[in-house]
DNA sequence: TATTGTTATACTCTATAACTATA
DNA sequence: TATAGTTATAGAGTATAACAATA
């Protein structure tokens, strides 16, 4: 079915909100794709990469930082841990908090990880600039800055 | 709780697809803040801004558009007709296809639905100069169609 | 044989409320 | 009183398979 040739899509084009949908399922679909199957979900690439740079991060920081609810960090680090990549350490100062620890298996499956978002970003932005690229995360970024003064904390 | 301050995050922030949910739970957020609790959801804002475009358009052509797979063209179309904003009308030509056309009521809610999403990428864009604006549009677009290349239809 | 609309269903992702233990 | 982690649960959103009617 021919569809863009005979519909006019001149309004939905210009929508940065229909754009992000499309870009996101592209990026989604690149990845499950080039990933394989028992692939780890790009988030939880993005946990282990930061508790790789952070160690002993807690939970709650690092569901700050990504835009998890505490209450989907349980079983996002729980599987982690259940894969044998992340250790949960009780904190010696704060005793309600569990500090976050790579395993040696986590440790690669971080490096690994970092790799293949590397290449799938890589691929993705291969018609791209490297000032395109920087000008998109830039762009990208304000958008996100913005909504902080257009939403209520 | 501080986070970015004693976090390394250089690695995520400089990830498109970390920036790209980001920015989509940006809008998300702003939208929902703004175009109050019994709103529309954006894509069936998109669903009836195109049928305004044009008229008589299939389900089967709009899901492609819009990226929805024709099994949740149904619930989405359906809560449209329920909400007396579309009419289904049976083809002429091609007895399998069914019509999508606006009720007066659906004409109402297009423009007023067009003019909740125009306001809210304004707000969004607001620090945005129209170059930018356009550069990101254009940007975001080179996304999508190099997915395209990178996966198989 | 292919396509449209449809039903049924399952899976992923996200959000809320409430509990506990600490601070 | 406020926060970290947890549990349970509900709600969006998305995906697949199969069917009838039609092309």
């Amino acid at each position: 079915m021919r569809v863009r040739d005979d519909v006019d899509t001149e309004w939905l084009d210009g929508l940065i909100g229909y754009q992000l949908r499309c870009a996101t399922r592209a990026m989604s679909t690149d990845y499950a794709w080039h990933a394989g199957p028992d692939r780890l979900r790009p988030v939880q690439v993005h946990l282990i990469g930061m508790i790789a740079d952070n160690p002993g991060i807690s939970a709650a920081a690092l569901g700050s930082l990504l835009g998890v609810v505490r209450a989907n960090m349980v079983t996002l680090v729980g599987d982690l841990v259940e894969r044998g990549l992340v250790e949960r350490r009780a904190s010696d100062g704060d005793r309600r908090v569990v500090e976050l620890h790579l395993t040696p298996a986590g440790d690669e499956a971080a490096a690994l990880g970092r790799k293949v978002i590397g290449e799938h970003e890589e691929r993705m932005t291969a018609r791209l600039s490297a000032a395109d690229r920087r000008r998109l995360l830039d762009l990208l970024r304000r958008l996100v800055a913005r909504s902080a003064e257009t939403t209520p904390p």
